[in-house]
RNA sequence: GUGGGGGUGGCAGAGCUAGGUCAAAUGCGCUAGCUUGAGGGGCUAGUGCCUUAGGGCUUCGAGGGUUCAAAUCCCUUCCCCCACACCA
């Protein structure tokens, strides 16, 4: 098996298969290889890309789906005899990679058994790792093989890092571009930073690998003496209820003074720390909380005069370590106020009027669930339950925004307080605390002279909402996901002051963060091949406008532009994106923002699609759990084909799939088991197909005991079924009957009927990437009926079958196909071609397509059941004789009625109108009822030369089958009582 | 919280956009028989409940509704997953 992928792996190297030339130019007269690339030259291009891998791991077959979709599609519209280009590349911009290696450098011990164990990369090995860009050589060297060794048909031509020198001026033009366009801004923004390190942490950079979780509160600037407390709220709209200020009694606070402004301000000592990354704080003096107590504070909204209480419940630690008091909406607030004995004297002050609730919900709470004091645990729940009630049905009262829902009173006060300096934008980890690795508490920093992207710009919004409505997007549900996306992005930081890639133009302190150095790349692999043997300084921006833009002339610029700008007219733009669902909110967006604010509309992308991941036996992957199969570990074992259908065809494209043992082994020994059938029915020449035929010849070919056309269908049955050509028990008719020597035939045909209408459906089940549905059609559906086609026939000609079954199934297996498609020799029945890979996919052919022979199939089918379920209910396992009886004539005239009335009292009426169903009036009200039952599902009715046909076909198998004569009898002609239970469709069955 | 996607048989997972042929594809698992020196593998049948004649009954998160007919349409409700960014 592995043999098999390193044959034709190494073939399709050999011969480039996947080497495509940009347009239909090429016309020196040359190798084979060229002339296998002229064959599809000529023709139509489909450009389409697959997210480049980070090389930072092994893959592992989670990374298998994605490209392996990718890669069937690719192969599926090369067979539909297009050029296609599918190109590779890697990467490295960002700071994980840079991580890696200082701790391999550290010898960190997590890092290293991560390599050792999971990566089965041996410490010898992973030691010498510790410059970047030996782990960014190693690994790309891993994906790269893995790739290969999979089947993907990649040219590779084309490969190229995102830190190269001549990528970096790409990016460069590219930032260019957007800065011309206006989408380049600056400002000031929060990010987790680790005091210790002094850098911005992502979650690669804590203990745990926790995603630090900004969350922007409100601290609302209470004037105090000489300055003002702040205090950190989530609440901003409960200013109006402010009754009093709290303080830790046991916490020491601080006077701070803020170095941009001046002014003082009062906060806990313990979070000194955090506050300064976000504001220039200095220290000016300690003060105690019982000092501090002694004066009173001032709302800054309505200018009351507010007391100072102690309170345990205020965490020194958290937020600035003082709070405002809302006793009337806020549990701990009331039972703080409680716990002093305070209650009374201070007077509560409705904010919100909430339903249910009278004018202080957090008093009712507390009372309704008797929580006892602000120690009481379940002080919590009822802070939780008020505030998320009073946030979304919760009115407000009072002030300004009076009449408004209490989550859009917050906003609007918050936005207001900020702007006329009541209250300051805080930040806060809200998944707190997170530690850095380097051992620093993660808190909020406000980075200013951030650079950002203006994904916000309204017009732009406007152009790639029209990109995107021009696109094809699948799965289809996931259209909403852009939609939202679109207009819900916002700036976005662009640079970091670390990481791999491109440094960034405007500044070149900083580097182009990953999610922005990514968006366009699809269009320098157009180029790649050319731009990577040229130097850097040769890649001008005079020299991109040109390429991508065609703006101007080549004069003047590298001898390659040309070329260049060919090969990029050609290839784009890019018909197809290929990902993982999690990069629809951010990379795959910004690759649709991107491309409409630099190239022209008929250079916009034309198709994205994303699909689920890989669980590991219904479970996720993950290094923790140890459950991570790399790649090329997978494909070693089973071969690259198995996986390649196992992890397409778990489940529809939007949905996780699973990969797991008995799947694959499932898989493979169905591949086996149709290779080795091909080999055993498909190398005898065929006869010759029959030509011209009525389709009432056609159905005596398929039905040969049913003799004369000439006679009458009552005549044709009295003969078929007066046992002269049926029950003669097991021997029956050796030699003697016709449907004996076409048993063969039939059974061929009706796989080759099934096999022309999967051909049918096949072509849109690739384009719509229904790739499970297909691929279950394909190799299990088909490898069923392959069975039963065997099981029906002793000796069938099957060479048209595999002819057409190879190439449809390639794409997906393409490695078992090459092998047959050689093995097949020269084709029949189906275009030749020296590779599968380049052969036509085979278009099915509706003549071919009998769906009343299917019907007769299914139709023994059914009756095979009936009769071993008869045989299990009364435990019977050696029967004498079964007896098949066809419904009779006025039963089908009965169906056919109840079919256009609808309705029982109707058909009723007109049943009994009828002189040929009359006579038969004590059954009529029972049969009809049974039709009844499903009469919107009833369709055509049978006729009983269809049944007897059928049945004789299948006797000879129910024969051999049951081991006794098997005969069928119409029901007009039985004496058998049981005779009258047939129905049409559904022969009644004595069996003796 | 906001936005999106889901809840189907022992498990995975179709079907549900066009209601009926759906006790519900396909696979795995399980059971029995055959094959085999044993095991593995392969083949055949079975796998909601009841039933000695192909039938009946109850099922598709829960509750209600529309319809001759609902896994499929409508309403209510519970639960799960993903994203919310500066991170690849």
């Amino acid at each position: 098996m592995h043999d098999l992928d390193v044959k034709w792996q190494g073939k399709w190297a050999e011969k480039r298969v996947f080497e495509p030339q940009a347009g239909a130019i090429e016309s020196s007269p040359a190798t084979t290889a060229r002339h296998l690339q002229r064959q599809v030259t000529t023709a139509q291009k489909f450009y389409l890309t697959a997210a480049f891998p980070y090389p930072n791991s092994p893959q592992h077959i989670g990374h298998g789906r994605t490209y392996t979709t990718t890669d069937i599609y690719a192969r599926y519209q090369r067979m539909r005899g297009k050029s296609v280009l599918f190109p590779m590349g890697f990467h490295v911009t960002g700071t994980p990679i840079l991580a890696m290696a200082k701790r391999i450098g550290e010898k960190d011990e997590e890092i290293l058994s991560i390599f050792e164990n999971i990566y089965g990369i041996p410490r010898a090995v992973s030691a010498t790792l510790t410059d970047p860009r030996d782990l960014v050589a190693y690994f790309s060297r891993e994906i790269e093989a893995g790739m290969r060794e999979m089947g993907y048909s990649i040219d590779w031509r084309r490969k190229f890092y995102s830190f190269d020198a001549q990528f970096n001026r790409f990016i460069e033009w590219h930032f260019a571009k957007l800065e011309q366009a206006g989408y380049i801004t600056k400002g000031e923004h929060p990010v987790p930073w680790c005091p210790v390190g002094q850098t911005a942490i992502g979650a690669h950079d804590t203990k745990g690998d926790l995603d630090p979780q900004i969350e922007e509160v409100t601290g609302v600037l209470f004037p105090y003496d000489d300055g003002a407390l702040i205090c950190s709220t989530y609440r901003p709209e409960t200013i109006y209820g402010v009754t009093n200020i709290w303080m830790n009694p046991d916490a020491v606070y601080l006077k701070v003074k803020n170095e941009k402004d001046g002014k003082a301000y009062y906060i806990s000592k313990d979070v000194f720390t955090a506050l300064s990354m976000q504001l220039p704080f200095s220290i000016v003096e300690e003060v105690s909380a019982q000092k501090m107590m002694e004066k009173k504070a001032k709302n800054p909204i309505t200018g009351e005069e507010l007391p100072i209480f102690p309170a345990t419940f205020v965490d020194p630690k958290h937020g600035t370590g003082v709070v405002m008091s809302v006793p009337a909406h806020a549990p701990l607030d009331y039972l703080a106020l409680r716990d002093a004995g305070l209650d009374g004297r201070i007077k509560l002050k409705q904010v919100l009027a909430l339903s249910g609730f009278g004018a202080f919900p957090a008093k009712e709470i507390v009372e309704r669930m008797g929580i006892k004091s602000q120690s009481d645990t379940r002080a919590e729940e009822a802070t939780a339950e008020i505030y998320k009630k009073e946030a979304h049905t919760g009115v407000m009262m009072a002030g300004e925004f009076a009449g408004m829902k209490g989550m859009e009173a917050k906003e609007k006060i918050r936005a207001k307080m900020i702007a006329d300096g009541s209250a300051l934008a805080l930040y806060e980890i809200s998944n707190s605390p997170i530690y850095s690795r380097y051992g620093g508490l993660v808190g909020v920093k406000i980075v200013r002279d951030q650079w950002f992207i203006d994904y916000g710009d309204e017009a732009w919004k406007a152009q790639a909402r029209e990109c995107l409505a021009g696109m094809s997007i699948l799965p289809q549900k996931t259209r909403h996901e852009y939609e939202y996306i679109i207009s819900w992005l916002r700036q976005k930081a662009c640079t970091r002051s670390a990481g791999l890639g491109t440094a960034f133009p405007l500044d070149r302190t900083k580097m182009i963060e990953a999610l922005s150095d990514s968006t366009i790349y699809m269009a320098f692999y157009t180029i790649s091949h050319i731009a990577m043997k040229m130097k850097p300084e040769e890649l001008s921006e005079k020299l991109f406008d040109y390429v991508f833009l065609g703006k101007g002339s080549s004069a003047g610029l590298p001898k390659e532009a040309e070329e260049m700008r060919r090969e990029f007219s050609y290839w784009y733009p890019l018909d197809s994106r290929h990902s993982a669902t999690d990069l629809v909110h951010n990379h795959l967006t910004f690759l649709i923002f991107n491309h409409v604010a630099i190239f022209p509309r008929e250079m916009w992308p034309r198709q994205i699609v994303t699909n689920g991941f890989v669980l590991m036996d219904g479970k996720k992957m993950s290094k923790s759990m140890g459950n991570i199969i790399p790649i090329r570990a997978a494909v070693k074992q089973f071969g690259a084909d198995a996986i390649r259908f196992v992890v397409v065809s778990g489940a529809d494209l939007s949905s996780d799939t699973d990969f797991n043992r008995p799947a694959v082994e499932g898989v493979i020994s169905r591949l086996k088991f149709m290779k080795e059938a091909m080999a055993k029915y498909a190398s005898i020449l065929p006869a010759v197909e029959p030509e011209g035929s009525t389709p009432m010849e056609k159905f005596a070919r398929n039905f040969p005991a049913v003799e004369s056309r000439d006679s009458t269908p009552m005549e044709k049955h009295a003969s078929a079924a007066d046992g002269k050509g049926m029950a003669q028990g097991k021997k029956a008719g050796a030699g003697k009957s016709a449907a004996m020597e076409n048993r063969d035939d039939i059974a061929g045909r009706w796989l080759l009927s099934r096999m022309h209408k999967r051909a049918i459906a096949a072509p849109s089940m690739y384009e719509n990437f229904q790739l499970r549905e297909l691929s279950l059609e394909l190799l299990y559906n088909t490898f069923n009926d392959l069975q039963w086609c065997l099981k029906r026939a002793s000796k069938p000609q099957l060479r048209e079958f595999f002819e057409m079954w190879v190439p449809l199934v390639a794409p997906i297996v393409p490695h078992y196909a090459e092998e047959m498609w050689e093995a097949l020799g020269k084709k029949q029945y189906v275009k030749d071609a020296p590779f599968v890979a380049l052969a036509e996919l085979p278009k099915g052919d509706e003549k071919k397509v009998d769906e009343r022979l299917e019907a007769a199939e299914d139709y023994i089918l059914r009756a095979r059941e009936d009769i071993s379920s008869i045989l299990k209910l009364i435990k019977k396992d050696k029967p004498a004789k079964v007896e098949l009886f066809v419904a009779a004539e006025w039963k089908r005239k009965l169906r056919a009625i109840a079919a256009r009335e609808k309705k029982f009292d109707v058909a009723m009426k007109a049943a009994m109108a009828d002189a040929e169903i009359k006579p038969h009036a004590a059954q009529v009200a029972k049969v009809l009822q049974n039709y009844m039952k499903n009469i919107g599902a009833l369709g055509e009715t049978p006729t009983a030369e269809f049944e007897m046909g059928a049945l004789l076909s299948g006797k000879k198998l129910l024969e051999d089958e049951l081991g006794c004569p098997v005969s069928a009898v119409l029901e007009e002609e039985s004496a058998v009582p049981k005779a009258a239970f047939a129905l049409p469709g559904k022969p009644s069955i004595m069996i003796s």
